[in-house]
RNA sequence: GCCCACGUAGCUCAGUUGGAUAGAGCAGCGGACUUCUAAUCCGCAGGUCACAGGUUCGAAUCCUGUCGUGGGUACCA
């Protein structure tokens, strides 16, 4: 069934066509939704494009227009305002009968695109041999909300997990862990590790010596040396069971299938070297194979070079990044590549990608797309920190959110079982850290305030959350089985009902505003809304306590519609409901 | 220096890709609970959309410049 808005296009272009000719059938009729609902439901613009084209005032052009229109199943009403607004009033009829398609549907009425398109995500995407801290979170639950929208879509989505695994940080650890005799050792954890990488770090910044014999390490760990491998493979084993600690509580959808770590690309590197060489694009830089991408500039104001093979023969980050893509385009057959990850690699990004054009590796028209996000700020409006200045933890910061949810909730609602609350507290505490940031566009920085995120009022996953909640209530309340009213007939009498029916039926819009921009906060921002919308028919609309079983039915619907986009909704952003809270 | 983002109410943020009188939440003031869960709802107040030009029927949104904040500026990622 077509959606409210192609069939109003359709109505409008019949108009225009039947007004001034065939050749505006095509005129976009820049549908938008009312802004006030004084101003009807939707606005047609296009009277005031046209005029110039036809050399007619706007509101002739819109009455025109208004007078073609063919009222009736669709449209009840059309009006000329302002300056040539076509403001147009839905016939109740028609959006009960797409709420009942909705109902019917278990994909919320949100269409397969066909056919799909094969996109890799890459995100999350960690330096091994550290403990996440906050500064991963974003590329992971932002990745993992982007992979799920598009899954939902019908999307071939591939998941990548692109651990760092094989660059310079494992250089300063293996000469660091050799010298001090760790390596002879069997026990190891990851908090120890943590804080041996940061003596090696220290060591790194102060001592030329050890920096030059670290970078040494790099070349043995990537050409097989049988010691810094052995080394290495203790370390790698030790870190991704503590990445996949922190993804389990985080609820997110990568598990060890999905990576695609720096060492995979190992024996491609040279391959990469050469194709780039063999396209004439190598300079040499005091030993180092550089490429230059027309544009960048170093402080001195020289050409910016970016390094494929280092003076020393090892291979950095941007030659792993081009097998990286050559691999995904060339090999996966992607149609998109996106990369999740923080906005002050913008510039490298920029660089890799024109390289990998110019190098002809996007000849079908693959594309690249850099999501980049912003810096988890504190109070102080400079980057999240602990009290100490230390590192935030990830899975401190989950740990707190879980304990100040089960607060909240022993406050809110003592009368449920302690581990019910247990598993509560949980889903809200984990919700709200994940949903604060997603609800952010991600461009920009924001600043991380536990008030806030766990606040049951505003733009928050325990708003939501709660709302999911007092629905499902009422059914339990009721004894009602919502598939039970499959077929019943959904009537909008309040304005309340229809507000929330028109809001319902833009989900299929979001969802694909998401997919298009790649920007959650659009879903979240709907959910909200729809949310809103809900709680103020809920005050204003009894629903087990109906005047009619007929309209008891009919709303029992459309709360049923709402719970279940709700769910999905929140599902897709990688959050969890509950029934009680 | 050069390049890239960002600047909206006291605070934290939206703003449907250029549409009507710029919207929420918090904080402030005033209301609504023997409840389908008040973790909610209703009302009042709060704005030179950083500033100045430009594009056009129409600009918070696009362009130029200025100011401010942050970031980037090879062989860390």
């Amino acid at each position: 069934m077509p959606d409210i808005q192609s069939i109003l296009e359709g109505l409008l272009s019949e108009a225009v066509a039947s007004a001034f000719g065939s050749e505006f059938a095509d005129a976009d009729p820049i549908l938008r939704q009312a802004t006030s609902p004084r101003f009807g439901d939707y606005q047609a613009n296009l009277a005031m494009g046209l005029a110039k084209r036809l050399g007619q005032k706007p509101r002739d052009i819109a009455d025109a227009i208004k007078e073609k229109l063919t009222l009736g199943d669709a449209i009840t009403d059309a009006e000329v305002a302002g300056p040539g607004f076509i403001n147009l009033t839905l016939n109740p009829d028609l959006l009960a009968t797409q709420l009942g398609s909705m109902f019917r549907s278990d994909r919320l009425g949100v269409a397969k695109s066909d056919p799909p398109a094969k996109v890799v995500v890459d995100y999350a995407s960690p330096n091994l041999a550290k403990e996440m801290h906050i500064g991963h979170l974003r590329s992971t639950i932002i990745g993992d909300a982007i992979a799920r929208v598009l899954e939902f879509q019908g999307q071939d989505v591939i998941r990548h997990n692109h651990i760092g695994d094989w660059g310079t940080q494992f250089g300063l650890l293996l000469e660091h862990l050799i010298e001090t005799g760790w390596a002879d050792s069997t026990d190891s954890s990851i908090s120890d590790l943590n804080v041996l990488y940061q003596q090696a770090k220290v060591r790194d910044d102060n001592d030329p010596a050890f920096a030059e014999r670290a970078r040494k390490r790099v070349v043995d760990l990537q050409s097989g040396e049988p010691q810094a491998r052995k080394i290495w493979e203790m370390l790698i084993v030790e870190s991704i069971r503590h990445m996949n600690q922190v993804f389990s509580s985080l609820g997110v959808q990568l598990t060890d299938d999905h990576l695609k770590p720096e060492s995979f690309y190992n024996d491609r590197l040279s391959g990469v070297v050469e194709a780039i060489e063999g396209a004439g694009m190598i300079r040499d830089l005091k030993g180092a194979k550089v490429v230059y991408v027309d544009g960048f500039f170093n402080k001195e104001g020289e050409p910016l070079p970016m390094a494929i093979q280092k003076s020393d023969g090892g291979f950095g980050y941007p030659a792993t990044d081009l097998a990286a893509v050559h691999y995904r385009v060339a090999d996966l057959k992607a149609d998109r590549v996106v990369y999740v990850v923080d906005s002050r690699q913008k510039d490298h990004f920029r660089q890799f990608f024109k390289v990998a054009e110019d190098v002809g590796w996007l000849k079908d028209g693959a594309e690249l797309v850099h999501v980049g996000f912003g810096t988890i700020m504190g109070a102080d409006r400079k980057p999240f920190k602990t009290r100490e200045g230390g590192t935030v933890k990830l899975a401190d910061v989950l740990d707190e959110a879980v304990d100040r949810a089960g607060k909240v909730i022993a406050e809110k609602a003592p009368e449920l079982p302690s581990e019910e609350r247990d598993a509560i507290a949980r889903v809200v505490g984990v919700g709200a850290v994940k949903y604060f940031d997603l609800s952010n566009d991600r461009i920009k920085d924001y600043v991380f305030d536990w008030d806030r995120m766990l606040a049951l009022e505003g733009n928050t996953a325990p708003y939501l959350q709660n709302a999911y909640v007092r629905i499902r209530s009422i059914f339990r309340k009721g004894e009602v089985e919502p598939s039970s009213l499959s077929g019943r007939e959904i009537k909008l009498e309040q304005a309340a009902e229809r507000a929330l029916a028109l809001q319902l039926l833009q989900l299929p819009r979001i969802i694909q505003s998401v997919a298009d921009s790649l920007e959650p906060h659009r879903l979240c921002t709907y959910l909200y809304e729809l949310a809103s919308s809900f709680h103020k028919f809920y005050e204003k609309c009894p629903v087990l306590a109906a005047d009619s079983d007929a309209r008891r039915d009919s709303r029992l619907a459309l709360c049923d519609l709402v719970a279940r986009t709700l769910k999905q909704g929140l599902g897709l952003l990688g959050i969890d409901t509950v029934e009680r809270m």
